[in-house]
RNA sequence: GACCGCUUAGCUCAGCUGGUAGAGCAACUGACUUUUAAUCAGUAGGUCGAGAGUUCAAAUCUCUCAGCGGUCACCA
């Protein structure tokens, strides 16, 4: 075609079609005419030898310029072409490797194969290993095929994507543009793994305890609500799996139960909270809160070391060191400390009201004393909580689960534990007199009616389980995202979450 | 939910106090051939997030809306 009718030809063409649906056009007639040759642009099966890593590492000893009869089959996505083709970097889950392919090496028929590629095509290489004289590690091909042809093109090779929104919602290009967002994953996914072989070490059973609830409860906290059709029940996406697995500990089923699972919370998104988030809760029957904080130090610890192979890690601006013992202080003292006021000399919530106004923190006045108290810490002290803390001994106000501290009524046995002032853990010794849990329940439901959304409703079908005996036992749960986040130096738990909530797009 | 900011080619970005859109990469045509963000010459690619307004004239100024981001609120 003379190039006077091409350039009209290629103009008509764009009537019809924009700028992408144009690129899109030439890899649709490229496929067309892999058919056209006979070759599947979408075949069944290929078997690579090795992962691009792999061969890094094998023949990482090598001098520039040295030829092998070795020979490998590569796959993987084209990430760049050099020379027409000549040159493609090929890229796996383990890395990339070059594929050099030169008409030295290869038949017409193969090289002929090479005008169908483009950037982004998943295709497999087999030829010989070999170093070049730059020192580049190359798979000299004999033979090359197309096992997936890509239709669209990819982000620029230089500055990849930026575009946060594309990064989130296109999970799928942020991961082949960025090796980051796959080690950040891949974290995640070994945190996971290794929680579990912990667990399972220690004869933990895993367990799975309904999403769908009936009744909310195990947290405080607003809760998304969906409807069962057959049934005609609206039911709670969970906030939280424990009242079902202290049920498995009266049962008997074991006497240590963990769930690594999903938690729904209706509440605002923000670089902390995703509506939907993962964690790790434990059940073990004769234990107490100090042996849950054994047990989350140790897991905890035992992670940042198989993660980092280092107890101390970078975070941010900080060095966080997780070397034992983590400091163990009381809520009401760590207040003390920053407000130089001791708010259990107060017996009354409107006494412990005109201190935190005093400090100039505004508190709900509805607010009960440890309400009151739980702002203030959270105002003065949370801030300043960067290396590993377990603050202990919350007011029982704002712990409707645990049990009541052996030496003061006012306060229980709990505690949540604090790295880069977020809270990562939270462990009690449960409360397991049914009697005290029906009046627990029965203050919540009460504060539900007077208007707080959170407070958790009264489960009679929990209370029963208590009644028919809980040992005494210690329950923990860490948040995995935020753990994740901390081993990989996110700033936003995006980063750790595959495909994070956000909003549909119109 | 509130406030602030961002949105221009497939991607990364320019585009000044208003005067009808530019570059690099990717793509296409060709040259070259052991490259490393290969190089060289050329071609094509845009409803400037959407809608309204002001103006002779709007990517640019105003308003509304949408998505995203940041801070705050709620929370883990």
């Amino acid at each position: 075609m003379p190039k006077q009718e091409q350039a009209q030809a290629q103009k008509e063409d764009k009537q019809t079609a924009g700028g992408q649906a144009e690129l899109r056009k030439v890899r649709e007639d490229k496929r067309d005419a892999l058919r056209e040759a006979g070759l599947d642009p979408y075949p069944y099966k290929y078997e690579p030898s090795h992962y691009a890593a792999a061969l890094h590492e094998a023949y990482k000893d090598i001098p520039d310029g040295t030829e092998t009869e070795d020979s490998v089959r590569v796959a993987g996505r084209i990430m760049a072409v050099r020379n027409n083709g000549m040159f493609l970097d090929v890229q796996d889950a383990s890395g990339k490797i070059q594929v050099f392919c030169h008409k030295g090496s290869m038949s017409a028929d193969e090289l002929a194969k090479l005008k169908f590629f483009d950037i982004g095509d998943i295709v497999g290489g087999e030829g010989t290993m070999r170093r070049t004289p730059r020192g580049e590690l190359s798979v000299r091909a004999i033979k090359v095929e197309m096992l997936s042809k890509s239709l669209l093109p990819l982000p620029e090779k230089f500055h990849g994507i930026s575009d946060i929104e594309m990064r989130y919602r296109q999970r799928y290009v942020d991961l082949i543009m960025n090796r980051e967002s796959c080690d950040t994953l891949r974290v995640r996914s070994k945190v996971i793994s290794l929680i579990r072989r912990h667990m399972d070490d220690m004869g933990a059973l895993e367990v799975e305890t309904p999403i769908l609830h009936p009744i909310m409860g195990g947290a405080s906290a607003k809760p998304f609500v969906t409807h069962h059709n057959a049934l005609d029940t609206d039911f709670f996406l969970r906030v939280a799996p424990e009242l079902y697995l202290k049920r498995l500990i009266v049962g008997g089923f074991a006497d240590d139960v963990y769930e690594i699972g999903r938690l729904f919370r209706n509440e605002g998104i923000s670089p902390k909270h995703n509506p939907e988030f993962t964690t790790i809760e434990g059940y073990h029957a004769y234990k107490d809160y100090f042996d849950m904080m054994d047990m989350v130090e140790g897991l905890v610890q035992k992670l940042v070391m198989e993660i980092h192979g280092s107890l101390k890690i970078p975070y941010g601006d900080y060095e966080i060191d997780f070397t034992g013992p983590w400091q163990r202080k009381s809520m009401v003292d760590l207040v003390t400390e920053e407000s130089k006021i001791d708010f259990l000399q107060f017996e009354t919530a409107e006494e412990a009201l005109r201190a935190a106004d005093d400090l100039g923190i505004s508190v709900d006045p509805q607010s009960n004393w440890g309400q009151i108290v739980e702002a203030v810490f959270e105002e003065l002290v949370e801030p300043k909580l960067i290396q590993p803390m377990h603050v202990i001994d919350h007011p029982l106000d704002i712990s409707p689960l645990a049990k009541g501290h052996r030496d003061n009524p006012r306060l229980v046995e709990r505690f949540e534990t604090f790295v880069n002032t977020w809270e990562i853990a939270n462990a009690f010794s449960e409360l397991n007199d049914p009697a005290v849990q029906r009046e627990r329940f029965a203050g919540q439901a009460a504060a539900r009616e007077a208007g707080d959304e959170e407070a958790q409703m009264m489960d009679e079908d929990f209370v029963t389980a208590l009644e028919y005996g809980l040992p005494p036992t210690g329950g923990w749960a860490i948040g995995i995202d935020r753990l994740v986040m901390l081993l990989t130096n996110s700033s936003n738990i995006r980063e750790v979450i595959c495909f994070p909530t956000l909003k549909p797009k119109k």
